[in-house]
DNA sequence: AATATTTATGTTATATTATAACATAACGTT
DNA sequence: AACGTTATGTTATAATATAACATAAATATT
């Protein structure tokens, strides 16, 4: 018996949505997340979650960078973005991309689950999934070939509903 | 009705083997297949793919560069590595492991073929598997939110069957 | 409260991966 | 041989990521 069957924020990200509740459920279960884990959440650190949950289109760490500096006003270092990344992959807060090397917010952290993003070709939006078949599916592959399976990364590359209606006019700016 | 249900290369990968034979496939189809789509497989780009070929492991456009330069007792600069790569790519001769930033050669080119590979933590061995379930699977959950899938990248990471037995001592050598 | 310890951030420099832009050479066609 | 095309050489630099060490902030210990 699966905890979970499928989890996706995809309709969510296809289609307009209050993006304010997005960012906010975000840090909400990040400041919960923390403080079950005791660990903190620092300003910065909770700052580049807050830059990454801006839109539902990742961001590689020089963007963030620029905007966490102008977010704090001041001139930020490589480094300090790369902790505060590596802080939040740890937590699962944030995923990283290995094919745009860029980095997004988790719709659902703490959630055990595989990675598999759907990344739209056109507008840039990614959506998460997590998919019991899927991973069922995974493990077979690997036990055939006994292969011991332990973490895996899934990218699907294409278009997102949105574009292939073409309703996306702006591309670079519809999807929030 | 599925022209492919599972094509892979995991056992070769997986056990001791005579990889000359591995090598000579690989440079065969090559040859072959530059001849039928009428492109031309040129000194440099042959030499990277047989550099690719030496061993089941992935390697990076730096270490490709560093063997190319010995092999053809010159010096070899960057642009002249990635351009022999992107060649090879365009052809499916090898593949791009996005979270190693490295290369390495496929062993069924121009078969279609959903791109899994299974990497091995401890030895850094790479199997590839083109599996018609795991693509079903995919295609439908990318139907189920609308998404229309053009591309993936599927990276399996864990361990060999070589080293969950842990037979493989050297680890940094083993891997023919 | 003062000190020590740990944790987080700042700072500088540099490693690693990849591409742009332009020059030259090799090849094939007429 | 002259031409256009394709491939490679060359130089410089962009983009991504980390190492190493210094400082500061937070927490714990006395």
């Amino acid at each position: 018996m699966k905890s979970v069957i499928m989890l996706t924020n995809a309709r969510l990200v296809h289609q307009p949505h209050d993006h304010e509740r997005c960012i906010n459920a975000a840090l909400t279960r990040a400041k919960g997340l923390c403080q079950e884990k005791s660990v903190k959440l620092t300003g910065t650190r909770e700052s580049v979650l807050s830059i990454l949950w801006q839109s539902h289109r990742p961001l590689g760490a020089y963007q963030i960078q620029d905007q966490l500096s102008k977010l704090l006003a001041k001139p930020i270092a490589p480094p300090t973005v790369y902790r505060a990344i590596e802080f939040l992959l740890d937590l699962s807060l944030i995923h990283r991309l290995p094919s745009l090397n860029a980095y997004i917010g988790c719709p659902f952290p703490s959630s055990q689950h595989s990675n598999l993003f759907m990344i739209c070709n056109d507008c840039g939006s990614v959506a998460e999934m997590a998919d019991a078949v899927l991973n069922e599916v995974l493990q077979t592959a690997s036990n055939k070939a006994n292969f011991v399976l332990q973490s895996q990364s899934i990218e699907l590359f294409g278009q997102c509903p949105l574009c292939v209606l073409g309703n996306n006019d702006d591309e670079e700016s519809s999807v929030v």
